[in-house]
DNA sequence: AGGGCCACTGCCAAGTTCCGGCAGCAGCCT
DNA sequence: AGGCTGCTGCCGGAACTTGGCAGTGGCCCT
């Protein structure tokens, strides 16, 4: 088996322990010797992946993915790039955040000529406003769409009408006068959109809800006539 | 010397080069023998880096980039990913697809629950109001923006005032409203900004400004306060 | 504290892979 | 056609990887 296979396979098998693993049972997986996988391991953490191994407990890998070598034209790069700046003005702090260090992590591996080229992209995105209230809701709201619960808040619509609702997230829309969420609204019983920044008492349950969210995702892209992406 | 990094050295010489360059030049510049240097192409091209080499002429690289092996977290995939729809929405076609490509490269070798889960991703993009004569005008800026070059084009102002401006583009803005493009005007003999979807009768010179437009963008910068990024 | 379990490292012999030289084939350009 | 070039298979020697072993040190439980 190729190095850079093995390497991945480990990754794949750590990935799906939902608590920490021995070395033995991890080298008894993937099919080699403890003295090959404790050098295994050295390998990849020196690579930069998070791995955490005690003595006395087993293997423990952080959250994420090992991309193998990947090719990228110089436009691929640069839409990248862009895509990050626009992330980075659009959304809230985490995913900003996020968006910076995985543009940060490809500019530094790639050529010192290029990463300077990309540091004068002429490309820039241009503030968008969003006050406080709705910079704090995006990631609670996100926080419910990951986690497919239900979200309470009080509403006030277009016409000023003040409401209650109780709702099953769905996505977020990112229009260019304001983030839109759209949600299964048990007031009403069918999918309405709801303005974020017209939210407020935002409130997360911890109660699951069904049909699970890629379901009721697929009824709203049907109902708004959105093709499937990507 | 590691295999990796020797192939990134082997594709840094290669993407140097102005004309094809023979295997036995390169095998010297890495200092491999000849036998050695027709592996390593061999494992490249199987990684799908886009080299090419004909008897009697040489190698030759199309532009790109081989990123090393990289982790990035579930977070930083989402925000690569929501990026993409960003650009998709937001810019031309070409960098709409060069966009989409970068992100279904990074989706091919994620494993198939994560790259399921990014198809489920709820976050999008709202259109964008652009017209045909202003997406087919942002390639050709662009273009502009990258070999520095004058752009000539009629202008309609705020007031309805048209006018025929000669300027070195320095970076397009995107905003909520409206694509801008910044550039220093020879007729104001200044930094202008004009909104893309105001310009008529493009025209991309074939004659180099000077100075050089990273000069250009650092006086924009300053001028209008805005923060080196990344 | 002691014992069991665990992660980790150095060492070495055996096994595996890589390298360079050579021969031969085929394509391109003059 | 001839010279130069890319490409592949083969083989012996060089370099690297592997697994077993011994030893060190940390964590958890009794």
């Amino acid at each position: 088996m190729p190095l850079a296979n093995r390497n991945l396979l480990l990754i794949d098998v750590l990935r799906r322990q939902r608590r920490p693993i021995t070395g033995r049972a991890l080298a008894a997986e993937v099919g080699i010797s403890i003295r090959t996988l404790y050098r295994d391991i050295r390998v990849l953490v020196g690579q930069g992946v998070p791995i955490e191994g005690e003595a006395g407990i087993g293997y423990v890998l952080r959250p994420g993915f090992l991309l193998p070598p990947l090719m990228f034209t110089p436009d691929e790069i640069e839409a990248l790039a862009l895509g990050a700046r626009f992330v980075g003005e659009h959304s809230d702090s985490r995913l900003t955040e996020s968006a910076r260090q995985a543009l940060a992590k490809i500019l530094a591996v790639l050529p010192q000529d290029t990463s300077d080229h990309l540091r004068d992209l002429g490309l820039f995105v241009g503030p968008v406003t969003m006050d406080a209230t709705e910079a704090a809701a995006l990631p609670t709201i996100r926080e419910a769409l990951r986690t497919e619960v239900f979200l309470s808040f009080s509403y006030t619509g277009r016409t000023g009408r003040f409401s209650e609702r109780r709702v099953k997230p769905i996505a977020i829309g990112f229009f260019q006068q304001a983030r839109v969420l759209a949600a299964w609204c048990e007031t009403r019983d069918d999918i309405r959109h709801f303005r974020i920044d017209r939210m407020a008492g935002l409130l997360l349950s911890n109660q699951r809800y069904r049909p699970a969210r890629r379901r009721l995702l697929h009824l709203w892209k049907q109902k708004e006539g959105i093709p499937d992406q990507h």
